[in-house]
Order: structure tokens, then C-alpha cells, then sequence
DNA sequence: CTGCGTCTGTACGCTATCGAACACAAGCGG
DNA sequence: CCGCTTGTGTTCGATAGCGTACAGACGCAG
């Protein structure tokens, strides 16, 4: 496969990779290659066809929409949990997202062509493929949620609490400056966000380096102020609300 | 052009069921029940499994996402265009969303069993699903850097002409109030907004009835104004953006 | 040690949006 | 015709976030 140091890596790390049947598992595993995933790498260009999925071990990776102008907004945080690189499977020829590495670390990846005949072949990889691809729905529909209704401080938490649970430590490498443009707000928002933290005790903060000390603040944070007020949508019609 | 004639209503009008090669049609056909969509019907709430999957003709759906608080997001609108029921072939078993009838009208609908028997099949008609399961990505996806740089103004005009896109015609039964939850904002917002639109000649309004007047002018005050300043995401290091 | 670039913190005025309260208008049922 | 309900327009103060500008702080290269 590759020159890099396998005693630490192996596919099952990845948690999808992890939940497949054995006997999918045995043809999987030839046709998977280790790489390295440098910090800002794009995986795969808004608008383009991928050449790969990747099944990221230890690497994090951020889907950026990408507008017009150039703006771009983070919609979901990919890590251990899922796979880069869905339009490939789900028959799109192009992405309107861009994968951009988040976290240096590693990823197994699986050429387009191999990808494609596994959804010929319908089977369970297929299957958890879909699974993951609807849970990912539900991380960008509610990204969608907390981009209108959270404010810099919520967003942050949330933020922090989805980096951290894909990585292995509680240190996150990363600067407010770019922390700011995958929330979509100022630098200087997320510093006085990042200070009541802190402050709280919460993050210890240093020059592109964030230690979370107590995540259990960070869910507090998260979602206790947003208490809508009185969001009856379609008021009046026989529209249940859960709680 | 198209005008309400029709008195007979034929599944082929869904862009889905029209795109269907002629030999997958003829065994989907006779599962198909058409029915009719009240405003206000909710299809399948949130955290349940659906009983059917919905191919809409002339009815629109509003896909929401609700929060733990009973706040709502509206996350993305299925017309003649989609499918709403996504779960039923992705494999999960529930969604996250919400989905209520927006625009009455009707829809062919097709039982939870049927679904699945045709996601065993692999054949071209869950191509097909996946390819918009896609598209629906890209929808909610926008949805979220929307309402995360978009002001009221904007935000109205793109969802009145998500609402025309999937309309046979250029009046929306929508109260102002309704738009405003749909979107996440105060209803006064949308009043404001509305009135710049209606005084600049792009809409008329009038106690739950929008005709929209000028197509062309919504689009711009859609995406004018939002060129996002510098906003070069991972600066200094090699993320070519699409400029 | 020194200098420079990068990262973080602070300040100020401005605008959009919010929350609340209220006035007016249009339709509907009695 | 009257009054109620529903939808729309208006106002006012409060606030969160923006754009801009700048100051300290840390760390690396020379």
C-alpha cells in the first residue's frame, strides 16, 4: 500500500468500515489505499467529479458550500464517522459542496470506479452508504436550524463539540480567523465568544489551539438559550409539535 | 401556458415518475394511489417512520426540521420535482424532518413496503431516488449558507420563487405570518420585505395571496447584494475557490 | 536579541433584526 | 348590518452582529 507507518492505522477505524459484514469486508480491503491528508486539502471541488471516496481514520474534513461570489458557509463536519465523496454513490455527477481538510490525519480512499460497481452490486455496503448519507442529511438540515435561530455562541459551541467528537484528543488545532469563516461570522465574534468560555472554563485557548476542559459546558451552551418563543407553525391547523 | 384544465391527473406529472423508463413504469403503475393533499396535512413527522412515500403533482411540501423546543425550520420544499419519504430508501428508519403539506393539491403515494421491495430491486427507479435524494442535499445544503448571510429581503424572494418553481401558477396562497415561521424570521420582517417587493412592482399582495408580477426581479434581489467581503476560507493556504 | 508575521483582544459607530404593543382593514357568520 | 377573527401595516426601544481600525502578545527566523 503505502510507506506510511501502519502499527496505528487500520480501516476499521473508520466507523462505517468497522460496520460491515465480514464477507463484504474480504473484497473491500484489497482495493483500499492509506494516504496521508494534509491540512486544506480539497478532496473533491465544488462542481467537479470526485476520483475518490474517502473514509477518513483520523483525519476531520469540512463540507463547504460554495456561492457565487466565493463566500462559502460550512454545512457539515465529516470525520471517523462517515465518507467523503457521496455525489459518487448516490449517481449526481458533481458535488455542489466542496471537501476541504479540516484536521490533518488519515483517511482510506476507494477509487470512483470501485464505488460504482459496489452500488451495481446493491448489496450491504450500498446499504450503509444510504444510512450514512441520511445522517448527514440531518447534520446539514440542522446546520440550516442553528445558521437562523443560534447565536455566535451557540454556533461556536456546536462547532467545538462536532470537532471534538471526532477526534481522538481534546485539543483542536485550529485559529478563530478560520474557526470565524466556517461559522460564517467575524473573527472578532468569535474571539468574545471564545473569552466567555474560556472565561467559564469551558476551552483553554492559545494561538491556534483550543484545549476543551469541560465539554459538558460546551452542550449547556449549545442549546439552552434558544427557547423560540412561541413557534407555532401553521397556527391554528392540525400541526402537531413534538414536545 | 399551463393552464388548470386538466381535470384528469396523471402521475407523469411528477418529474420523477416522468423520467421513469416505460418498463419500470408499467410495474409501478398500478401501486401508485393518487390522493389528495389538504394544507396543513402533515405526511411524516418527525422522528417516525413514514407509512408511504409521496410523489407530488400539484401539491407542495415543506420539509421542517424541529427542534427539541418545537421551533421549526423550513429546510427545504418538494413539489412535482421530488419525493417526499426520502427515509424509506435511505435506509434509516426515521427522518428528522417534518414534512407538511404547504400548497394543497395532490399526489400519487406509494406504501412503505412497495419502497423497499423496489430498493431490493437496484434498479433504475431507486437511481432515480438517489439522484434526487442528491439534489435534496444541495437544496438544504443552500438552505443553510442562506440563512446564514442572506437578509429578510432575500431570504423572502428566494423562497417565493422556491414556492413558483413548483407552482402551475403565479398565485401563492401564503399568509405573511406563515412565511415568516416557514423562514425563521418575525412576521413583521416579512411585512417589510413584502412591501419593498410590492412597491417595487415584483409582487402583489393581499390577505394570504401573493401573485407574483415580476419573476426577473426577484432573482435579483435574491442574490445581489451578498458578496460576502474577503471571505477566503483556510487563507494562505492552497484552497483554490471558485471565484 | 531583534524583528516580523500571525494570532488574539478591544473599541466605536452602524444596521438589521428582534420583541412587544397597537391600529387598521378585510372578510365571515349571525 | 354588526361584530369578531384574521391578516397586514406601523412604531419604539433593545440588542446582536457587522465593518473598521488598532493594540498587545506570542513565537519563529535570522
Amino acid at each position: 500500500m503505502n510507506t506510511l507507518q501502519q502499527t496505528t492505522s487500520s480501516p476499521r477505524e473508520n466507523q462505517l468500515l468497522a460496520g460491515l459484514p465480514d464477507a463484504e469486508w474480504g473484497r473491500w480491503q484489497p482495493c483500499l489505499e492509506l494516504v496521508d491528508l494534509p491540512l486544506g486539502q480539497v478532496l473533491s471541488e465544488s462542481g467537479r467529479t470526485p476520483a475518490y471516496v474517502y473514509f477518513p481514520t483520523t483525519a476531520i474534513v469540512s463540507l463547504l458550500y460554495v456561492t457565487q461570489d466565493g463566500a462559502s458557509s460550512e454545512i457539515a463536519v465529516v470525520g471517523k464517522d462517515g465518507v467523503v465523496g457521496i455525489s459518487l454513490f448516490m449517481g449526481g455527477n458533481a458535488t455542489p459542496s466542496q471537501a476541504v481538510v479540516q484536521s490533518a490525519g488519515r483517511a482510506y480512499r476507494l477509487r470512483a470506479q470501485a464505488v460504482k460497481d459496489e452500488v451495481d452490486r446493491a448489496g450491504p455496503v450500498l446499504m450503509m452508504l444510504l444510512r450514512y448519507t441520511q445522517a448527514l442529511i440531518a447534520q446539514v438540515a440542522q446546520t440550516a436550524a442553528c445558521n437562523r435561530y443560534h447565536s455566535i455562541d451557540q454556533l461556536l459551541c456546536r462547532r467545538l463539540l462536532m470537532g471534538l467528537d471526532r477526534l481522538p484528543t481534546l485539543a483542536m488545532v485550529m485559529t478563530q480567523e478560520l474557526l470565524a469563516n466556517l461559522l460564517g461570522v467575524r473573527r472578532e465574534g468569535v474571539t468574545a465568544a471564545a473569552l466567555k468560555l474560556q472565561q467559564a472554563g469551558a476551552i483553554r485557548y492559545s494561538r491556534g489551539r483550543i484545549d476543551v476542559l469541560d465539554r459538558q459546558r460546551l452542550e449547556q451552551g449549545m442549546g439552552e438559550a434558544p427557547v423560540v418563543a412561541n413557534r407555532n407553525y401553521f397556527r391554528g391547523r392540525a400541526v402537531p409539535l413534538a414536545a
